[in-house]
DNA sequence: GTCTATACGTTGATAGAC
DNA sequence: GTCTATCAACGTATAGAC
């Protein structure tokens, strides 16, 4: 049974570890104040602090959470045999991530962008494990003729990168479409598109 | 004649410029110091605020360089009426670019994540005249038949993205490639595989 | 044009009353 | 668990001697 405290403490946890997250991902960690993040959860700064020791400690919590939803939406890629299936599946989640998790995205991107140095250790172990697994399936397909042959590695990072632009750049994106923001319809059009052009690439 | 003070104000710049790219690349705006800046170039603190009354300023200059870089490297894409030809050229030259120029991706990207605050002005200028231009040559090929449909949109965001994460994200795919950074060679390999992989999606 | 010293604002973090 | 007050560290920017 969860007492009084506990569920304040988890209930202010939460609302921190979002604001954070939003602030993260538009200032970086850096630029991120405490100021900013407690005012955006609704809190005294010092709360925040009462929370979490130090601003570090908060930005990891913040990517270990945004680590495991990554690895939670990859899991699509290993629930079907066919390629084609595989793929199409697997790009549509990243593509729905994107659309869904664009500050989760940022955040990734600018922890990476700056060396990695809070990531490194996770990259190193579990995402690297993860990668030499969906490597191998790749490479079956290509023995088995079933798609083009293709280096495993430029097939992922064309996935990944290609997704996640729609998150990263979504400034960019907007400016180029007359400063507006994709709805509902035309993100769902690109989605496909970005599908089919990725099928296209490895010839399924 | 150039005198001598003028000499030294150049070679100074200079020396600013490239060190503050570095520094802006690793750390961000917010997370750059002058100090650190400063050393770099090798000057005290205090002659960089000489030659550049604000960091904003300072980091304005090396924006609007990269820009320059970056729009010369795609000048490329209109040398040639041939989609196959144009297509591979342009994306050598974007993977030649972020190969040797690694930090100028850098500090672009973090602009854009962050909101693209100081490069808007551009993106909504020359930039979105750049790119209305090409994707006309786009829907001109595709209406002629001479490459399979798609969304011009879709077909600059994925050769963007794709050619930009080796630079933005190379230290994930350092560590990816057993912390062992890619030889130029191999580099040459990948870009044989993603020219290819681009080529292939647009079936030319 | 160069450099030391410094003013001034900001920010991460804590103390201590409630 | 909450909040006000506060501090020490840092970072931008400038003053002023050389």
């Amino acid at each position: 049974m969860k007492d009084q405290k506990e569920i304040i403490r988890e209930t202010n946890e939460k609302k921190i570890i979002q604001a954070a997250e939003q602030v993260f991902a538009r200032f970086g960690f850096k630029g991120a104040t405490t100021e900013m993040i407690a005012r955006k959860a609704g809190l005294p700064k010092s709360n925040l602090h009462y929370y979490f020791k130090t601003k570090l400690q908060l930005y990891r919590v913040v990517l270990e959470r945004i680590l495991i939803e990554w690895m939670d939406a990859a899991e699509v890629f290993d629930q079907y045999q066919d390629p084609k299936t595989a793929l199409t599946h697997y790009v549509e989640a990243k593509m729905q991530f994107s659309r869904n998790r664009p500050l989760a995205s940022k955040v990734w991107a600018n922890e990476i962008l700056h060396g990695a140095t809070v990531a490194g250790d996770f990259l190193r172990t579990e995402f690297k494990n993860w990668f030499e697994d969906k490597k191998q399936i790749v490479e079956n397909w290509v023995q088995e003729g079933r798609i083009k042959p293709v280096d495993p590695y430029v097939l992922f990072y064309m996935i990944w990168s290609v997704t996640q632009h729609y998150a990263d750049f979504e400034n960019q994106i907007e400016i180029l479409n007359n400063d507006e923001p994709y709805n509902e319809d035309e993100y769902q059009q690109k989605t496909d598109d970005v599908v089919n052009m990725i099928l296209t690439s490895v010839r399924v």
